[in-house]
DNA sequence: AAATTTAAATAAAACCTATTGACAAAGACT
DNA sequence: AGTCTTTGTCAATAGGTTTTATTTAAATTT
């Protein structure tokens, strides 16, 4: 046991104000200089046990916390990342987002997040402006790739940028990416359909605009052609990502095709709609009718019937995402070299439910 | 136009290291002093506009940003806020982050987002130390609570607390509180059903440990003793959240009540996996079973057949959390009174779909 | 044109909190 | 007395803000 002289309370308060305390109110309390305490608390040098167990005593006393602003001010370094993201209130997003976290918790690094009100551009300057102002470490860029939502990368003087890796953004010469392979995917799930027999398979697409999207569409046409079928436009749907537009979807296709036998949605949401509508029309699911999604939310499991469905490993995009940019910041503090561009791209897999597969 | 002398490009690099350019650069480069430049980037006191424009010229030039760890220093004041969180790639929490940003981010305030790895309890100590370190100027704890998760309130030291508002938690004396009501959701619920003509409404309830999951399940006994019906233990399953949940659930409560005539399932996803089940079991919703889930997740108007549910405006309680967490500060910046403690409840609303109303 | 007033800019120092290095001093131990 | 261990002093640093006192420049008045 240490005892310390009593404090009054009122020492927080100055000029009716919070006042935090400092590393000089713990060394006045425990009677040491400051040198003294800031070695206690960085555990740095020789110091007598009791001496230590002293400015303890007076750091608990008091709540002393190290104020993290002045530290990172001498050091030139936060311990702090910005993301970028949209749509965490979507399953993608918030999946990435926790893998992101995840892994920045166990590397020691506090999180700054940023949400875009809508994913095509908008205010993507004055967020990463914000972002740099707080001089973060390193930059994760979480948005989806629609239309050219990335024109700020030509205007941007990168030269005065923390490191950035993308993710879930197309490739490009000279960026860090980590990425689900889409197109994998796509083919994945198209050639499960052509393995049940299945020959005239319909598709629903996400928006166009989105990379994402295109990446699917371009799976279900390469496998497609690879089994010498065909893929006139009357087998594509452009719709939407969430339910509404699969219910439309595939009302759509069957007025175009009445004798699809497959459809590959482009979401988990849009095969939802698909299936909705399919029991409208009274088509039983999967005799008359097969159905593959992506993403693989977690009540895919419960439709009716339960859905077969890709499944992205989003947790690990932000993990790995996370882990390069810290390479990447390590990288940087040895020498100011140019990080080497480098495409990261996570296998997604196929969970075979009902939806696909006669009893 | 202004013209500035030329800059040799490796004012940036510095023994080969990385060198953000500070106020001091701006001010050679313009040829005026750091006062002048801070009053320009801090838009005070008279400045000529030619002077002004040569600043700014600069700033462009360097891409200068100032530092933000710098002003905060000597503000006391970061413009920061901490979320503490959990499960945000569930829908209910993720909706709440984006109603706290959108807030946060029109009232200019950073987030420093932090999540629970599981809800009960953990490690929040650490998690509040590591903003306190940060110097928030407020936090948001957006836990929800499950057990005694909340049992570091006894042990701080609060005084050393930047001000603090939970969000979806029970109102305890002393606290900021803003939830959602979901007693009365509950109740709005288990009505609907009674105004449908059903007399025998089972529950699912959330894990009890919750205290959302005893609200809605007070409500629900609430309605019911109101109605002057019956609430024996074999109308009650205890579940999970998720949609497996609803599929045992029912399952269970068919085994116990064979002629019950409608559900009440504290989850979108409990009552989609009821949903599940009763196919499977050739029971005709509504026909035969009236079914309403709670929360209104986007999919739940594509489900077969769309359910009913409670919406909860989980934007609005975030948007509200940081209306009350800035007005807390602002107050505090003023004088240190302590902030009062407030309750503010969000009414839920009843939306009304095919699984609980017969053509 | 000279004198006065007003405006714009500057220099220098203190401050915010913690870190760091060089060096000195005190105390403990042979 | 000499060595080792522990602690302290002091100043500089990180990147800004703010105050005071001063200087310079421009605008206005006589």
């Amino acid at each position: 046991m240490v005892t310390l002289p009593q404090q009054e309370k009122s020492l927080h308060k100055v000029n009716g104000s919070f006042h935090t305390t400092t590393l000089k109110d713990v060394a006045k309390l425990a009677g040491v200089s400051t040198k003294t305490v800031s070695r206690v608390v960085n555990n740095q040098g020789e110091i007598r046990k009791e001496t230590r167990e002293r400015v303890q005593a007076a750091i608990e006393q008091l709540g002393y916390r190290p104020n993290v602003l002045a530290r990172s001010l001498i050091h030139q370094r936060t311990n702090t990342l910005g993301v970028v993201t949209w749509g965490i209130d979507y399953f993608g997003p918030s999946r990435t987002v926790v893998g992101i976290e995840q892994q920045a918790h166990q590397l020691e690094y506090s999180l700054f997040l940023n949400l875009m009100d809508r994913p095509d551009d908008g205010d993507s300057v004055s967020l990463l402006d914000t972002l740099i102002a707080h001089r973060v470490d390193g930059i994760l860029w979480a948005v989806p790739e629609v239309g050219n939502n990335r024109a700020w990368l030509e205007s941007s003087q990168l030269e005065h940028f923390p490191p950035i890796v993308f993710l879930n953004t197309e490739p490009r010469p000279g960026l860090v990416v980590v990425a689900v392979d889409n197109f994998s995917g796509a083919k994945l799930a198209t050639q499960h359909l052509i393995n049940q027999g299945r020959r005239k398979i319909g598709i629903i697409t996400g928006p166009l605009t989105w990379w994402e999207a295109r990446e699917r569409y371009d799976g279900w046409k390469s496998v497609m052609h690879q089994a010498k079928l065909e893929t006139p436009s009357s087998l594509v749907v452009e719709g939407e990502w969430a339910a509404d537009a699969g219910e439309r979807g595939l009302q759509q296709l069957l007025a175009q095709e009445p004798d699809i036998d497959a459809l590959f949605a482009s979401s988990d949401q849009i095969a939802l709609g698909a299936l909705s509508t399919a029991h409208r029309l009274g088509r039983q699911i999967p005799r008359d009718l097969a159905i593959v999604g992506f993403d693989n939310i977690p009540e895919s499991a419960c439709f009716w019937p339960p859905l077969t469905t890709v499944y992205q490993q989003l947790i690990d995009v932000g993990r790995i995402a996370v882990q390069t940019l810290h390479r990447m910041i390590e990288a940087n503090r040895q020498s100011r070299v140019l990080n080497e561009a480098s495409v990261t791209l996570v296998r997604p897999e196929l969970i075979v439910r009902a939806s696909s597969m006669e009893a």
